[in-house]
DNA sequence: GCCATGACGGAGC
DNA sequence: TGCTCCGCCATGG
């Protein structure tokens, strides 16, 4: 049993088109803010789990890579643009136009 | 049970 | 504007 099924749940809620930060998945899944256990989670989540890992994104809107992932960072890249996200001559997701804005009932623990 | 590491974030220089 | 350092918590060896 992990305690990143809070993270799993949250990020499971990013709708299509729309992407989240690490520290904003953080405070959702009632972390607090560290960012750093939301890609920790990330880093071990399979496709098994049937979360849509490739909307989540580092705070500057830029995709972080990871060599040990089943998909690199051409992967997500790829998958956020079917989604119809697009990206900037940088390599870089508009957070302004694409940031994931979740209710403000989310059932981050409820 | 302790030590080291990790898809980050924010502040400081 | 860009780079570096510290902090936070959980997992793995």
């Amino acid at each position: 049993m992990s305690s990143y099924e809070a993270i799993y749940a949250v990020v499971r809620q990013i709708p299509v088109g729309q992407v989240a930060t690490y520290g904003q998945i953080a405070q959702l899944a009632n972390l607090g803010g560290q960012a750093r256990l939301v890609g920790y989670a990330l880093y071990r989540v399979t496709p098994d789990l049937a979360v849509p890992w490739h909307r989540v994104i580092n705070a500057k809107g830029e995709i972080s890579e990871s060599p040990f992932r089943y998909g690199n960072d051409q992967l997500q890249r790829h998958l956020l643009e079917q989604e119809g996200v697009q990206f900037s001559a940088a390599g870089k997701v508009s957070l302004a136009t694409y940031r994931w804005q979740p209710p403000s009932d989310f059932p981050a623990d409820a």
